[in-house]
RNA sequence: GGCUCCAUGGUCAAGCGGUCAAGACACCGCCCUUUCACGGCGGUAACCCGGGUUCGAUUCCCGGUGGAGUCACCA
């Protein structure tokens, strides 16, 4: 078989050569250890924090050593795109803090690389599959999906292992003449790669392949045998060739990527032998799982029964890109927490994120611990710039709340009560929490949403006429709490929670059930920060409105 | 079914042959306290099983078991 001839005849529009190629995309010129990393999507414009998880891995690591991260779009397959898809994933992983130095944008590719989407690179492709056909290492494969359906049953029948390889790959000792025939008859064809390896082989001789892995240590396992589609019929490649090319041409350090590519790693590990390059840096994330509630397994997170797990999702709640960067790091190196405790106040970029303190079993998403990790990065936030973030959030998901952003200064006195002391607050989580925290400010939220105390609900009218009579807005804080005092004196309540405690039956209550009826009156709920701090933001009008509309 | 990955409390996880097996979140209790939150103190709770190797295994090896992933002209 002439190898050469079979190129030309399957690929005569291919005039560049391999060579061509190498000298358009040189080696890049960056500092030692610089890491190039990409991220890869496929455009169907939905993004999980699975995704953001691995793009902040790619982007840790090549920012942190001085190198490039590039996007990429994969849309080989043609079903998968979505109108404004790119514009969705730049947009949604800037928003996390997540930015791009080179690769596919809105407007067009930046970057000498390039170009960065995989539809429009069809003749680099084509180019190298030409060269692997002339080199006896691809071929045509005329089978039919029936054929191939077919093949698949006989393969059950006989518990085989599924897949074109050795014996079922039927088109790869084709004669030169069979292939002219079917050509000149049209037939449609795909490229496969005449796969050396052998699993039929005694399991002592097969042969097994080995590669580091920078999160997992060395990767042990049999050499491909597949005879994988590397160029599908319509000329566009499959991914697994796609992936090889570009990342050897666009000359990608590191290739970050789920634990779920770990099973075709054999076919890029032999692709790239077939094509004489040295491949990549391989890092294989664990995935993000989640408890499913049917099967009360930890599965794998997956965009079509996870909606929640969108990114979308965070964002609708409100969650603050650095709170999710924050939890994110948590779980993607297990010496961040003990890293951020040591250094509280420290940028988040100062740490150094390595490949080596990644798990690799998969985490279990933990809300919890997001809302936990949020409330102490929330803390570290100005009023100012919480405002600006709330009313990002707001103009966005919600607009019938616009009116709270009206006086800037009383949100903001509303956003740090109580933040100021030695042992802060800790209220904000996400927007839409804090939203509803605070919605007692603001007279057309305002509405009594809890009971008066049981032990005080007898004097509840007599108990605001005196606190109202009394009211002077001017009080400090001693000042205004020695009138509760009276007041809790006068009716017969303790002033001390331990008296009412020890001797129930001598008190109707105590302090705190009184200052619970003002409570409820000014905030509707039993429980709130402090009453006079909440009053001297309220003003002394709508303090004194609201205990009259009370009575 | 084949191949692969993974295996310490409810969750995330330190550990890398000798530890009363860290810590964080969650949970419970107590303290602080006019409520809540914050904070402090304390508590419940773990090395999947069986063989080796070794004076000694959570740690190393093998075998199970369990979980996950993957076997497309999808990525």
């Amino acid at each position: 078989m002439d190898y050469n001839k079979l190129a030309e005849l399957l690929f005569p529009h291919i005039t560049k050569t391999p060579e061509d190629y190498e000298a358009l995309y040189p080696q890049r010129d960056l500092p030692e250890g610089a890491k190039v990393t990409r991220l890869g999507p496929s455009p169907t414009g939905f993004i999980h924090l699975g995704n953001l998880y691995g793009a902040f891995v790619d982007e840790r690591l090549a920012h942190q050593s001085g190198g490039k991260f590039f996007l990429r779009i994969e849309d080989t397959d043609d079903k998968r795109y979505v109108e404004g898809a790119v514009e969705i994933i730049i947009n949604s992983l800037r928003f996390f803090g997540i930015n791009f130095d080179e690769g596919a944008t809105m407007t067009g590719d930046i970057g000498q690389y390039g170009d960065y989407t995989q539809s429009h690179r069809g003749e680099i492709y084509q180019c190298f599959a030409k060269k692997m056909v002339a080199d006896g290492t691809a071929y045509p494969c005329f089978m039919t999906e029936e054929e191939i359906a077919q093949i698949h049953e006989q393969q059950e029948a006989e518990k085989a292992n599924p897949g074109i390889y050795g014996k079922w790959a039927k088109s790869r000792n084709l004669t030169m003449e069979e292939i002219q025939a079917k050509l000149a008859a049209g037939t449609p064809y795909v490229i496969r790669l005449k796969s050396d390896g052998d699993m039929s082989l005694p399991e002592d001789q097969i042969r097994r392949v080995q590669v580091k892995d920078a999160i997992r240590e060395i990767l042990d396992f049999p050499a491909n045998d597949q005879d994988t589609v590397i160029l599908k019929a319509t000329g566009i490649p499959t991914y697994h060739f796609a992936h090889v090319v570009d990342d050897h041409l666009m000359r990608t350090t590191h290739v970050v990527r789920g634990a779920e590519w770990l099973p075709s790693l054999p076919i890029h590990v032999e692709l790239f032998e077939k094509l004489g390059w040295e491949p990549p840096i391989y890092c294989h994330t664990a995935q993000l799982m989640k408890i499913d509630e049917e099967t009360g397994n930890k599965r794998k997170l997956s965009k079509r029964h996870d909606p929640e797990l969108s990114l979308d999702y965070y964002r609708n709640q409100g969650y603050h890109p650095a709170a999710v960067r924050e939890y994110l790091l948590t779980i993607l190196n297990s010496n961040f927490e003990e890293w951020r405790m040591a250094n509280p106040d420290a940028d988040i970029d100062e740490f150094e994120f390595t490949t080596e303190k990644m798990s690799n079993s998969g985490a279990l998403f933990d809300l919890n611990k997001l809302n936990d990790i949020s409330k102490d990065v929330l803390l570290k936030i100005s009023a100012s710039d919480l405002y600006d973030f709330l009313k990002g959030w707001a103009e966005e998901f919600k607009p019938d709340l616009l009116h709270i952003f009206e006086d800037r200064a009383y949100l903001e006195r509303i956003l740090d009560l109580g933040r100021a002391e030695a042992k802060p607050r800790k209220d904000h989580i996400y927007a839409q929490q804090m939203v509803e925290n605070i919605s007692y400010f603001f007279d057309d939220m305002f509405r009594i949403e809890d009971e008066m105390p049981a032990e005080a609900a007898a004097d509840v009218a007599t108990i605001i006429a005196k606190y109202l009579e009394t009211y002077d807005h001017s009080d400090d804080q001693t000042q205004w709490f020695e009138k509760i005092r009276q007041i809790t004196e006068e009716l017969g309540y303790a002033v001390k929670p331990k008296d009412f405690k020890k001797n129930p039956d001598q008190y109707k209550g105590h302090v705190g059930h009184v200052s619970t009826v003002v409570r409820v009156a000014l905030m509707g709920r039993q429980q709130s920060p402090d009453v006079w701090e909440i009053q001297q933001i309220l003003s002394e009008d709508r303090t004194r409105a609201r205990l009259a509309k009370f009575l």
